[in-house]
RNA sequence: GCCGAAGUGGCGGAAUGGGCAGACGCACGCGACUCAAAAUCGCGCGGGGUAAAACCCGUGUGGGUUCGACUCCCACCUUCGGCACCA
């Protein structure tokens, strides 16, 4: 009898051997063809959750694949080790958050080392290392260089009572309170940098072609892009006020304009009696969040200026109002109101009365009018009350928003100078500035005599300080460093200050793919030796989450990079290389995957029967029973008691449901027995499980799966297989802790299989050819799944072809040769799914080391090929009968046998048949009666 | 409201470009082994129906196209995600 497969054991020994070995060390060369496959790198949180290891396993195992087949692959690892809760925990817990990062950092090096992963750790990037952000620091100067960076005043999010700003995170809920103690956030203006992300809106809308759909969307979305025209009105004082409007076709048909409370121009045509009105709407909108002035409902207020702007089209005297449905953030915080096209307008213009104006009439139905239109009509039709172009057909081309009459009046506004097309994004430049320690210094000085000066590159890194002191001040602890503060100026020598802010860490994770080529590399941010050669990312893999933050942010980066010249160097290595560099620096991540997410595993509670008194309406336990079903409830007490499930539980109180679905609160003590029979009598309140719904895993809802424990308990091969195996990787799922099971067993017998050996009977040709077509089915499918991150599939085709080994072995009719051949490609195949076992049974059937350098088995469609095909015969759509055939039959004998069935000749009825389909790929005979 | 994704057994899920619905697993049931339990092995496992078959129903709902629809088209329902007074 052959050992027992003992993963405890295996794992270690393997992990040690192919790190001496340097297994996983990926290095240029230009001779053979490169992939570099990333996935994305974690927050070094202090605990690996399941969560890594099911974003990172199947990553790597197609990684793995990949290299079996014989490219190159780079599969780096690192840390996004600026960041919030390093602050918090200093905050807290009194730990400095460079010792608590690098600690967990440690830590979470050593847990994912025992994921079997391919990681190069010689290529290991730490953003939060001075040699890391000294280039973050070194991009910003570039950016700035380059006028992609700028500074200006903007609203933060500000908690009152812990007196700090909030990043956006941390502002949650509706009523958008601070994350730590609950209070309201108030917006404040401060000085802040920004990123011209704008400049890049266009190039940003045009998608890598590898990219999800759903990706694609999110940034369009994001970006979005409108098109128009901007139109000049004027004030009666003549003072210009520009609108954006999609729809210039409808410009005889504004008929009131508004004006953002923020809006320069408000104060001005105010007049005298509308002043005190107006001064105390604008008071306050401001005073309301942006919440609150959506939360209000669909409600719009506004108040009147007393002022009127000229229509330029028609000269036309028309009203200014002030609203706050017209955001001071988008467009030019001002609008022509034309109410009879514009819902928005439409319900203003309704509220308080002011006119409507049919301009666009719509064909083919009851002509609109304005007096009892309940909605507006933003469609199709002809322009009508417009002057000249009366007439004009205004209908959606085919290929989006635009119709013609817009094109035609677009001209005419330039051609009379008063309006030009235009375009406008819904995307906001990139505020980078953080009001936060634990995060890269923005290389700026502030100098009395020089203004704003980028601290020279010979100087970089602006180092953190370490000696600084944590008190939640409301500013950047940075601020109250004097000798981080107080420097001289770069330009004159004089007196300066820094800036003392850090950068967003989102900074840090837009270049990481370019720092894991050369991570202690100082002539630049990255090596243009490596760059030249495993530039771009071939495939980059990580949760739906970062779509329109970090996936926006890194591709403007890569394009900001190019355009600052950054990749010259780079250029240069790779065309002698003999690369096409032609827009290949344009994009970071050729091709995009996102997996989805383990949910917590639901349960539902105990049901316990309590026994205790009341106390108004909660019951003091002294005896809790867990029982089985609510049919054997233990014999009464004298005492009050309550049975039902449990719900939750805070502390010592739990909440039972009772079977009628009242909610009933039940205090336990310090003497309260519990009787729990998984547990014997001596249980405590800890063992009484309470109802899990399915929902993200957390710990203050009890529901993580610590992969650690599962690693301890099943081998990292078997945590890997199962990840891919239950889930589809893009959609994820609830944790099922008793689903594993089935790859424990598919593990054990693979074990037990190949330690047997090949069954010692007599080959039996049928037989061997067999299991030979089932190996190059398995093949194929397996690499189809690996293809296209169908893991799930993959294993299956994996555990299918366990199964047939394992007849084929208990029938003993292959010979030693056939079952070699078998077992061999069954651990070549299983090798980037379960790395240890594999490298294990490779060994002990007398392979040379290593598994996992060996070539991907090739697939042979004429050994994949059936002999045998089941005909499958309809009549009338229906299946009537199977019958095995040979696959090369011809489709007059296939016809022929189908129609001789008695299955078909019954439901035929002895009518003759109207029509025979014969579809020789699927085996099919259709006959229609 | 707009944009996007998804609805298949008790559960996770499978089904190449319209062609045998439910692969592979979990759970469950019965049997074998065992003094017993676990592990393991064998059989069964969408619903109805039958002694067994035959047969009928079945991929969110209602229509349609087709010899044939989980798959394509139209309308709708539900769930999830993103954006949300964006002019």
């Amino acid at each position: 009898m052959a050992d027992k497969y003992v993963p405890q054991e295996i794992e270690p020994r393997w992990s040690v051997r192919w790190e001496q070995d340097d297994l996983n060390r990926s290095v240029v060369d230009p001779d053979r063809q490169k992939f570099y496959a990333m996935t994305m790198l974690p927050y070094p949180s202090g605990d690996l959750h399941i969560g890594h290891w099911y974003a990172m396993t199947p990553s790597d195992a197609r990684a793995r694949w990949l290299r079996m087949r014989g490219y190159n692959v780079l599969f780096p690892m690192g840390f996004d080790a600026f960041g919030l809760p390093a602050e918090n925990a200093a905050i807290q817990r009194g730990i400095h958050p460079k010792i608590w990062t690098y600690r967990n950092v440690e830590n979470m090096r050593i847990q994912m080392r025992t994921m079997g992963a391919m990681f190069d750790w010689e290529r290991e990037a730490v953003s939060s290392d001075p040699e890391y952000y000294k280039w973050t620091q070194w991009f910003f100067l570039q950016f700035y260089k380059y006028g992609l960076a700028y500074r200006q005043k903007a609203a933060v999010d500000f908690c009152p009572n812990c007196n700090t700003t909030l990043a956006r995170e941390q502002v949650w809920g509706e009523d958008r309170h601070c994350e730590r103690c609950g209070t309201p956030v108030i917006k404040k203006e401060l000085e802040q940098w920004f990123f011209r992300i704008t400049k890049y809106a266009d190039e940003l809308l045009d998608h890598p072609q590898d990219w999800p759909e759903r990706v694609k969307a999110m940034q369009t979305n994001w970006v979005g892009r409108s098109e128009g025209a901007h139109v000049t009105f004027r004030t009666e004082a003549g003072d210009p006020i520009t609108v954006f409007t999609t729809r210039p076709d409808t410009l005889w048909g504004a008929t009131f304009m508004v004006l953002a409370p923020e809006h320069p121009l408000v104060e001005k045509v105010t007049s005298a009696d509308q002043r005190a009105a107006v001064r105390s709407y604008v008071d306050a909108a401001s005073r309301k969040s942006e919440i609150d002035r959506t939360a209000e409902g669909k409600e719009k207020t506004g108040v009147f200026t007393g002022g009127y702007a000229i229509n330029p089209v028609n000269q036309e005297r028309i009203p200014i109002w002030v609203a706050d449905y017209v955001l001071i953030s988008y467009g030019s915080g001002a609008i022509m109101a034309v109410p009879a096209h514009d819902q928005r307008d439409f319900e203003f213009a309704r509220k308080y009365h002011l006119p409507i104006r049919i301009v666009i009439q719509p064909e083919g139905v009851d002509d609109l009018n304005p007096d009892n239109m309940i909605e507006a009509w933003p469609g199709e039709g002809v322009m009508v009350n417009s002057g000249q172009f009366d007439g004009t057909p205004a209908h959606y081309s085919g290929d989006g928003r635009k119709n013609e009459a817009v094109g035609v009046v677009t001209a005419w506004l330039e051609e009379q100078g008063i309006g030009h097309g235009a375009v406008n994004y819904r995307l906001r430049d990139w505020l980078i500035s953080r009001q936060r320690y634990w995060g890269a210094p923005i290389p700026m000085v502030y100098c009395e005599n020089c203004g704003v000066v980028p601290v020279p590159e010979s100087d970089l890194p602006v180092l953190l300080p370490e000696d600084v002191d944590f008190k939640p001040t409301g500013e950047s602890p940075l601020r109250y460093h004097e000798g981080f503060l107080h420097t001289t100026c770069p330009a004159c020598g004089g007196p300066a200050t820094r800036e003392t802010d850090t950068m967003d860490t989102f900074m840090c994770s837009s270049w990481y793919q370019y720092r894991y080529l050369s991570p202690h590399y100082d002539g630049g941010p990255f090596d243009p030796e490596e760059g030249a050669y495993w530039l771009p990312v071939d495939q980059y893999t990580g949760g739906i989450e970062h779509a329109t933050m970090h996936l926006m942010y890194t591709r403007f980066f890569t394009k900001a990079m190019r355009d600052c010249g950054i990749f010259k160097p780079t250029v240069a290595v790779a065309e002698a290389m003999g690369r096409d560099t032609v827009h290949l620096f344009d994009e970071p991540m050729v091709a995009l995957f996102n997996q989805g997410m383990i949910l917590g595993e639901p349960r539902t509670g105990d049901l316990i029967v309590a026994e205790g008194a009341f106390e108004g309406g909660k019951l003091n336990a002294s005896h809790i029973t867990v029982i089985d079903s609510l049919e054997n409830v233990p014999g009464t007490a004298s005492l009050g008691r309550v049975v039902g499930e449990v719900v939750s539980r805070k502390e010592l109180v739990l909440n039972v449901q009772t079977p009628d679905g009242r909610s009933v609160v039940v205090d336990t003590d310090e003497s309260t027995t519990f009787a729990v029979p998984r547990k014997g009598e001596d249980a405590t309140i800890e063992d009484i499980r309470y109802h899990l719904e399915v929902e993200k895993m957390s710990k203050s809802k009890g529901n993580v799966v610590a992969p650690d424990e599962l690693v301890a308990q099943y081998g990292a091969d078997t945590v890997r297989a199962y990840l891919m195996f239950a889930f589809r990787w893009e959609q994820g799922g609830p944790w099922d802790s008793q689903g594993i099971q089935g790859v424990v067993r598919w593990l054990n017998d693979v074990w037990a299989l190949v330690n047997a050996g090949a069954p010692s009977g007599a080959g039996d040709d049928a037989a061997e050819r067999d299991l030979r077509r089932k190996v190059h089915q398995a093949i194929r499918k397996v690499s189809d799944g690996l293809e296209t991150f169908g893991f799930n599939t993959a294993v299956a085709a994996l555990m299918e072809l366990k199964n047939n080994l394992q007849d084929a072995q208990r029938a003993g009719n292959v010979s030693r040769a056939a079952w070699d051949e078998a077992v061999e490609s069954l651990l070549l195949l299983m090798a980037p799914f379960t790395p240890f076992i594999t490298e294990e049974l490779w060994q002990r059937t007398g392979h040379d080391y290593s598994i996992h350098n060996q070539p991907w088995p090739e697939y042979d469609p004429e050994a994949a090929a059936e002999e045998e095909m089941t005909l499958v015969v309809q009549v009338n759509g229906k299946v009537r009968d199977r019958i095995q055939v040979p696959v090369d039959i011809s489709e007059d004998d296939a016809k022929r046998v189908a129609q001789e069935s008695p299955a078909v000749q019954r439901h035929m009825n002895g009518k003759p048949p109207r029509k025979v389909i014969y579809v020789a790929q699927r085996g099919m005979v259709s006959i229609v009666v």
